[in-house]
DNA sequence: TCAAAAGTGTTTCTCTTACACCCATGT
DNA sequence: ACATGGGTGTAAGAGAAACACTTTTGA
């Protein structure tokens, strides 16, 4: 009686590129990891063990999207949207899963449709998400530069950001705090190191409003 | 096995206010038109046939808002919101229906609290939609005028606008046009008419935000 | 003649964007 | 020396908000 599921649309940034977590089941198909509503214990709740079980990861911070039709025997999946740092969360293939791994968003395996359309509205409103949301510290070590902060904002948004004006707005909103020190490690001058100061993390953007975004509460 | 339903919550705006569609069930308690979700026919079609069924309303246009938690035997239901005018959809009570009636947001009877919790959050969404969509063409007659269409912005919005910014960012965003008409009807100078003209109907707005969403087509 | 809604432009301020050069390190 | 990323300020244009008075009707 699966008249309901959940299912869960991660995201990354890894190398200035947005990347989506698809996992392999026995039928040697990619898709979402999801799972069947049972009564009592809550949708979030659903989809974070849907997560856990097939993936591994846990912890994520996970956001209703939308609820999609499907089939007969299956009438309806809700959707969830997470954002999570590859780095923080190894994956490891839970029970009946061959295979979990991560893929560029703009190089997708075949998928079933459904869950391709999924995919690709969960891409615009992560885009406008980021508008309005502190978003990208998730994806950041806890000491990170001006310019990595920009380049996970650059890989949502899929647009290139001015850095005097990146760094002007997001010094201004005072959502960072500068940590003392510096990074030489490779190429180029070394970088001031910022960590993120504020309370919690959480449509065509400008550069101020990315910023602004930033200080805004967890949903 | 209602294991997942619809609901839907339906607005309205009448001398300045925004109004809610409610039903009383044979409990005589308050509460949303709802049904369980059938297989195969699709949640807006479900939501529709609620709506048609419990209050006489046919022909609205259904926003899917959010899917809620709901208890053990009833998991979910899937929330949808409409805008209409009651002027042009009389309501008439439903089998198992014992009244219909539109009440005052700001002034609802005792509802059930998940039901209370989801229509403050269908205020909010429409609110945030009047900003990007053109949502009060479907609440006026064919002919208006200024005055009229501003008090629907304002009661959507629950803040006032300024009449000549209202005025201008309106025309400038060409989405209506002059009836050549005017009416005397009560006090106070006789208005110029105005028609809407554009393809469809359909966040802290502005004014201008306002105007342009008017020209946007539907969702 | 009074109350009530309609109509009409301008100014100020803020937000947004575009833009060029020098600095400090690793190779 | 050179390649690479870091760091700095300004100016011009677009968008947003505030603002007061005259006009036309019904009562």
């Amino acid at each position: 009686m699966r008249t309901l599921t959940v299912e869960v649309m991660v995201f990354n940034v890894r190398a200035g590129a947005l990347e989506t977590l698809l996992v392999r089941g026995p039928g040697n198909v990619w898709g979402l990891a999801e799972r069947p509503v049972s009564p009592g214990r809550g949708l979030a709740r659903e989809a974070e063990a849907a997560l856990a079980e097939q993936t591994g990861v846990r912890g994520a911070e996970l956001e209703q999207l939308f609820t999609f039709d499907r089939d007969d025997a299956h009438v309806a999946t809700v959707g969830y949207l997470a954002l999570i740092s590859a780095e923080r969360h190894p994956v490891t293939p839970g029970q009946d899963v061959v295979e979990v791994r991560w893929f560029r968003t703009d190089d997708l395996p075949d998928l079933r449709p459904e869950q391709a359309e999924a995919l690709q509205y969960a891409t615009e409103r992560l885009r406008a998400k980021a508008s309005y949301a502190p978003v990208a510290f998730v994806l950041l070590p806890d000491l990170f530069s001006m310019g990595e902060l920009q380049s996970v904002y650059e890989a949502i948004l899929g647009s290139s950001l001015d850095a005097r004006n990146f760094r002007r707005d997001v010094l201004a909103a005072g959502v960072v705090e500068a940590a003392g020190r510096t990074r030489s490690g490779g190429p180029g001058r070394p970088a001031q190191l910022y960590r993120w100061r504020g309370g919690g993390f959480s449509v065509v953007p400008s550069e101020r409003r990315v910023a602004r975004a930033m200080g805004t509460d967890r949903e």
